[in-house]
RNA sequence: GCCCCCAUAGCCCAAUCGGCAGAGGCAGCCGACUUAAAAUCGGUCCAGUCAGGGUUCGAGUCCCUGUGGGGGCACCA
């Protein structure tokens, strides 16, 4: 089918006279109509004056930013449409509403195009924003476009900078020298969250490790914050992201338990572990340390040394994606000491393996073979003893195999011997040890430190200077932004190092402490770095004095909504909630929760499946714009369903979008009386169904229905093309009425129909400023319900009644139904619910 | 393995509190307009809510079990 066919752009349309053009929808003619008239306007500037004196309420309406690869797609047109109904419907409230729109444009992807394509990363980014940019303006979203950031210029990352020395004066930004994660492909570090199933993941490639010095965010500090702050988020977040939180915080109860080692040269150390079953401490039959913890190099008896370090060696070997299969069998080495049980007194050996993570609790644990499946593979696997202690009726461990976690009652266990509930067992223990001085209660989170150094160029340098007898010393305030020296092309190609490394001028500087040569840190920021902070940027963009003005981020926080995907679920939103978190108690903000609401949009595939290149199935959202147009493609997502369900494009018909908004448009060239007539003498069967549209589209579009306020204003469209055809007429005040706030609902979702309706009613632009029509709450109420009369839950009756009608005049009305008499068959009556006045069920003995 | 979410017509989806299962759209079918077709307009068919059990006067909605699908965590002691 020929294209400008289906947007309207006819051949015929073309070459038709003015006037003809103004009774033929097209779709095109209007964007290129309305788009430099809002240019011009400005509409959606939001006036920080007006909130600051706190004149206008306000609503921060804020959507994830894009990094700006290629051109917009499908999914940025969908969560941007979904966005824009909430933004677009606060400006019509009387809202002053902030919907600003910027770039995460640091990253990976430029520099790999830089290299590919011999240019600077910058050439990339900003083409692919200025690409981006225009595309969104044509889409018609309600961007501020004056508070448009990109988070690689220098004006904004000399903040990032700024941030990371408040940081480390905090001590919240340290140093640590230990194994990383490594993608050998891309030749970085990773951190945890990057990867994925022991793979990288960007490129996939298995990661190894690699011991490498690196900056790290203290974010465990917050780990507690972060959890119990999740509870006030609960109603108005997805549960998926709290869910998801929660999970990757992973808080844990239990207990430090002190072992006393007794090591090859009579010497004797305290190692504490820890657990959560201390009730299980009798159990212990021998202890476990990780190997590559450094206290197993320390412990080691001299005879077992040379064992110990080829163990070591071999798991150092072995990639993540080795040591995550769970069907691995347990390995380990006798370290050749044994460690004193705090409470039976017994001997137990010491190993090392490494199941036991080094960076989770103390790398050490006491192992329970009955009661932990993987101790028990593990005691199996070295001929090492099973103690049952809880005795849950099941088969023994040791002879079962199958670790019993259950409840039971505990046996050879000293003081909790005939206890069965496993919290005593766990209180008298932890008490035991606490009078004793041989262990606490202890909590634990799976949360580890943020590690934000990057081996690589396009991204926030590292203000640091390291001085060989000052050490890591500050970047001085006035010196910022350290700016990227300017590298492209082949000087880019990984080499292990970061690039910045080969960049011996900007390297070399003299320590600002005492003036002695010292180099730069040559790393950059994570660019979760970047994006931590840049909702409170937005508040005041160009402010060349501070982060962020405090008054006007103050004014202005939180976002009252936050829109975007879900993978963001985790990382993102949890750095920055740290970073809000941080700010407030430095003093620069009020909040201590960044997004007051949230809405993850879901993902558009085609034909069930993701859209891909490799599958060949991708819709390109340019092509879609041009054959229906941008109205009836944003129509399209935002109908579809309810935004955080995925959308397969091969089930919507963009189609049907345009016939809706051209039938919806057409009522506009219907009404024949004068703008500003008043609707009070109109027809009120369709004044009735105008309010009763409005009222309901409220409440639609903050519970987030969006796509039921569009069947709404199809109905609407509907009743009032019925009222035209064949009721009151297109003369009626009413269907005025009926038809302004068609476009002014229509307004939300698609913008260039919705303005070109509201000029053709005789209005001046724009339509998304006209405000939200005020409902009359006196034709909300029907004066006749139609009550639904059950006998024993079936239907056998309606009634025509009053909405006030009275419970005892409608049981009575009910009753006397013939239809009623006819079901009840004389039967006696045993109860009547009556629910007036909409329902009666007579329940017959 | 543990935790969370979902399942309504051929398809996408509605159904504030437990109260007539159907608002809207797509597709289909019939009709009007047309020489004809497209477009447009009007009309219309279609499920008893994944399965089984429970609570209730009444269950798509609440509870339990199972099936199917989606997601999170996972050698975290």
């Amino acid at each position: 089918m020929c294209r400008c066919h289906r947007a309207g752009l006819t051949r015929e349309t073309r070459r038709m006279s003015t006037e003809q053009i103004e009774t033929t929808y097209d779709a095109h003619a209007m964007e290129a109509k309305w788009l430099p008239v809002w240019e011009e306007l400005q509409p959606f500037r939001a006036d920080d004056e007006a909130v600051r004196t706190g004149e206008k309420q306000k609503r921060y309406a804020l959507t994830m930013f894009p990094y700006p690869s290629g051109d917009l797609h499908m999914g940025h047109a969908e969560v941007t449409a979904l966005h824009d109904v909430i933004a677009r419907y606060w400006w019509l409230r009387g809202f002053e509403v902030m919907n600003p729109m910027g770039w995460d444009s640091f990253g990976l992807p430029a520099e790999n195009a830089a290299i590919r394509n011999d240019e600077h990363p910058a050439t990339y980014t900003y083409g692919n924003i200025d690409t981006q940019a225009a595309s969104f303006k044509k889409f018609g979203i309600s961007f501020d476009w004056s508070r448009r950031l990109h988070t690689s210029d220098p004006e904004y990352y000399r903040w990032t900078q700024w941030l990371f020395l408040k940081f480390a004066e905090r001590g919240l930004a340290y140093q640590k020298y230990s194994p990383v994660n490594w993608c050998p492909n891309d030749q970085t570090v990773l951190a945890n969250e990057q990867v994925v199933d022991g793979r990288c993941e960007r490129c996939g490639a298995e990661v190894t490790k690699r011991e490498l010095n690196q900056w790290y965010f203290k974010i465990t500090d917050y780990a507690q914050e972060l959890l119990d702050d999740l509870d006030g988020l609960a109603s108005t977040w997805p549960d998926r992201v709290v869910t998801a939180q929660r999970n990757w915080i992973g808080r844990s109860e239990g207990a430090h338990v002190d072992f006393t080692l007794h090591l090859a040269d009579r010497s004797d150390r305290v190692v504490t572990v820890y657990t959560t079953r201390p009730d299980t401490l009798y159990g212990a039959t021998f202890m476990v340390v990780a190997a590559d913890a450094g206290l197993a190099a320390e412990i080691v008896a001299p005879e077992r040394r040379e064992a110990f370090e080829a163990y070591l060696a071999q798991t150092r070997k072995a990639s993540d994606i080795d040591r995550m299969s769970t069907e691995r069998p347990k390995t380990g080495v006798d370290l050749g000491v044994t460690a004193t049980n705090p409470v039976s007194g017994e001997q137990v050996p010491v190993w090392a393996s490494d199941y036991v993570l080094a960076d989770y609790g103390t790398g050490a644990i006491m192992a329970v073979p009955a009661h932990d499946q993987r101790d028990l593979d593990f005691a199996r696997a070295m001929g090492l003893p099973v103690r049952r202690v809880i005795d849950t009726g099941e088969e023994n461990p040791e002879t079962s195999g199958v670790a019993t976690t259950g409840d039971g009652s505990y046996v050879s266990s000293g003081v909790l011997d005939g206890l069965t509930d496993k919290q005593a067992g766990i209180a008298t223990i932890v008490d035991r040890l606490e009078s004793e001085g041989t262990g606490t209660r202890a909590v634990n989170f799976r949360l580890r430190d943020w590690l934000l150094s990057r081996q690589r160029y396009w991204g926030c340098p590292i203000p640091i200077i390291h001085c060989e007898s000052c050490g890591a010393v500050p970047v001085p305030e006035d010196q910022l932004p350290v700016t990227l020296p300017d590298m492209r092309g082949a000087d880019l190609k990984p080499k292990g190092v970061s690039p910045l490394a080969t960049a011996t001028d900007w390297v070399n500087v003299d320590c600002p402490r005492c003036g002695a040569a010292a180099k730069r840190d040559t790393d950059t920021m994570d660019t979760f770095v970047d994006s931590s902070w840049y909702f409170l940027r937005y508040c005041s963009p160009n402010d060349g004095t501070q982060v962020f003005d405090p008054e006007l981020t103050n004014a202005w926080m939180p976002a009252d909504i936050y829109v975007g995907g879900v993978e963001h679920a985790v990382l993102h939103l949890l750095y920055a909630r740290f970073f809000a978190k941080v700010l407030a108690d430095m003093g620069l903000l009020e909040v201590r929760e960044p997004f007051a609401a949230q809405l993850n949009q879901g993902v558009v595939i085609n034909e069930g499946k993701k859209m891909s290149k490799s599958l060949g199935n991708g819709v390109s959202l340019g092509e879609q714009l041009a054959e229906f147009g941008v109205d009836a493609v944003r129509l399209t997502l935002v109908f579809a369903g309810p935004p955080e369900d995925d959308i397969d494009w091969a089930d919507m018909s963009p189609a049907g979008s345009l016939r809706f908004l051209q039938r919806a448009w057409r009522l506009a060239g219907d009404v024949t009386s004068a703008v500003g007539t008043p609707a009070d003498q109109g027809d009120t069967a369709l004044r009735k169904v105008t309010h009763r549209t409005l009222h309901e589209a409220a409440g639609l579009i903050e519970s987030h229905r969006f796509n039921v306020v569009v069947a709404r204003t199809m109905e609407l469209v509907n009743a009032t093309r019925k009222a035209i055809d064949s009721g009151c007429g297109g003369a009626d005040p009413a269907v005025r009425e009926a038809v302004e706030a068609v476009a002014i609902l229509l307004s939300l979702v698609a913008p260039y129909t919705a303005e070109d309706m509201w000029e053709r009613l005789g209005h001046a632009p724009t339509v998304a400023r006209a405000g939200w029509p005020e409902v009359d709450e006196s034709l909300l109420v029907e004066d006749v319900v139609t009550c639904v009369v059950q006998v024993k839950g079936k239907v056998r009756g309606r009634l025509e009644v009053s909405p006030d009608i009275s419970e005892a005049d409608l049981q009575a009305a009910a009753l006397a139904d013939p239809g009623v008499q006819r079901a009840l068959n004389g039967a006696q009556v045993r109860k009547v619910i009556v629910r007036a006045p909409k329902l009666v069920n007579i329940v017959p003995a």
